[in-house]
DNA sequence: TCTGGGGTCCTAGGACCC
DNA sequence: TCTGGGGTCCTAGGACCC
């Protein structure tokens, strides 16, 4: 049987949902992303990518190209809820949707000619259903695997619907630029570039041995990509790997008291997200960047899975104390993983954890009903001015 | 232009067991 | 005293994606 991927990604999603929401924006140069002073741009609007405006890039360096432009930090509760209100809409098309991130995800329609006469249809039927309900604009790609897919719906953006048949595989391939192949980012394309391959064709074509020697085991898969060739099949669930909470600061941290309050809060949001996705974990990694950029990652795993906060408070202070501090600290970051399912019926506990976890919980309810504001430690309340 | 925060996957070395 | 190979688990780093 035919096999039908269909790609379906929101156009500059997070500033789309703003300028929906506030037609005083509607037009203008929209920037959502972190406000600080290190923040970078999330999502920029199609009027503020018109003045080279990009993810990823500095906010710093945004302002200085769009001035004008209204910068803002989002609001990812918001986004969060409109990602499911456009999972519904994909839900109704096909029972196969694997969501690739808050917007974007692939649709599984092989053998719906029964329904629509041509995948294209089917396409056409999610943009609109998406824009009559929501007010938002999808780009849809429609190919017969996900690589294709995804080119396709990045090809016609913003609003866009190209389709790729099996004949126009070669030809739509052929000239892209060899950054466009999912996997390769900016090392590996600098890579290829030294060895003379620039496009996708050009890959195709490559000599199997060099790209052997530059790539090892990835070249046979670099290169299956090149031809367009993918059997990835599209997963509607994913168990999750990891949990982690990171956070950069303004200005770098220089002691190791202010860096104890960091990871406490860390840790306790990371356990309420373990709470609230039902899962324990048993090794705990601290991230650290340094003021130089120097990143390193140290972990520690412990004898039995966890979901308490406390518990992977003290394990990362464990960590923190066998960790030297030669210059200051630009980023914590607190990451659980070696996930198990925890069903709330299976104790994996001691009694004296189990009561931790009750009152876990029991402040868990407090948050949800109160906010995340209503109960915090001590610790973690903003100093007081003297 | 000084570089976020959420992740996944891969590699490579070492410990440890049989 | 010197030397095996396979399997599994753990740790650290890095590339990559949105």
């Amino acid at each position: 049987m035919q096999r039908w991927i269909i790609h379906v990604d929101m156009d500059a999603f997070f500033a789309a949902v703003e300028q929906r929401d506030d037609p005083a924006l509607r037009g203008r140069p929209v920037v959502v992303g972190g406000v600080g002073p290190r923040g970078v741009v999330s999502t920029a609007s199609y009027e503020a990518r018109r003045f080279g405006v990009h993810s990823a890039m500095p906010m710093s360096e945004a302002r200085r190209l769009c001035p004008h432009a209204v910068f803002m930090p989002g609001d990812h509760r918001k986004y969060t809820r409109v990602a499911g209100e456009i999972r519904a809409i994909l839900a109704a098309f096909s029972p196969l949707v694997e969501p690739l991130s808050l917007d974007e995800a692939f649709l599984d329609a092989s053998g719906m000619e029964w329904l629509y006469k041509d995948p294209k249809d089917i396409a056409a039927a999610i943009k609109a259903k998406i824009r009559d309900e929501l007010a938002l604009t999808a780009s849809a790609g429609v190919a017969p695997n996900k690589f294709l897919a995804k080119l396709a719906s990045d090809w016609g953006k913003p609003d866009g619907l190209v389709v790729v048949r099996h004949d126009e595989i070669a030809a739509f391939l052929r000239a892209m630029p060899v950054s466009r192949l999912w996997g390769a980012g900016e090392k590996t394309v600098a890579l290829l570039k030294g060895i003379g391959i620039n496009t996708i064709g050009q890959l195709a074509d490559a000599d199997e041995v060099i790209l052997r020697r530059h790539f090892g085991q990835q070249a046979g898969e670099m290169r299956r990509l090149a031809r367009g060739e993918d059997d990835r099949p599209v997963v509607p669930e994913h168990e999750p790997k990891s949990i982690g909470n990171e956070v950069t600061f303004d200005e770098d941290l220089r002691s190791r008291d202010d860096i104890g309050t960091c990871l406490l809060a860390l840790s306790q949001k990371v356990g309420r997200r373990l709470r609230q996705a039902g899962y324990a974990g048993r090794t705990v990694t601290v991230k650290i960047r340094f003021g130089s950029f120097r990143t390193i990652t140290r972990s520690r795993t412990l004898g039995e899975a966890t979901l308490l906060g406390d518990t992977i408070y003290e394990t990362a202070q464990a960590i923190m104390a066998d960790i030297e501090l030669a210059e200051g600290v630009r980023l914590l970051g607190v990451t659980l993983s070696n996930l198990q399912v925890y069903g709330s019926q299976t104790s994996l506990f001691a009694t004296d954890d189990d009561k931790k976890l009750k009152a876990s919980v029991a402040v868990d309810h407090l948050k949800d009903k109160f906010g995340e504001g209503a109960i915090t430690r001590g610790r973690l309340m903003p100093k007081k001015e003297k």
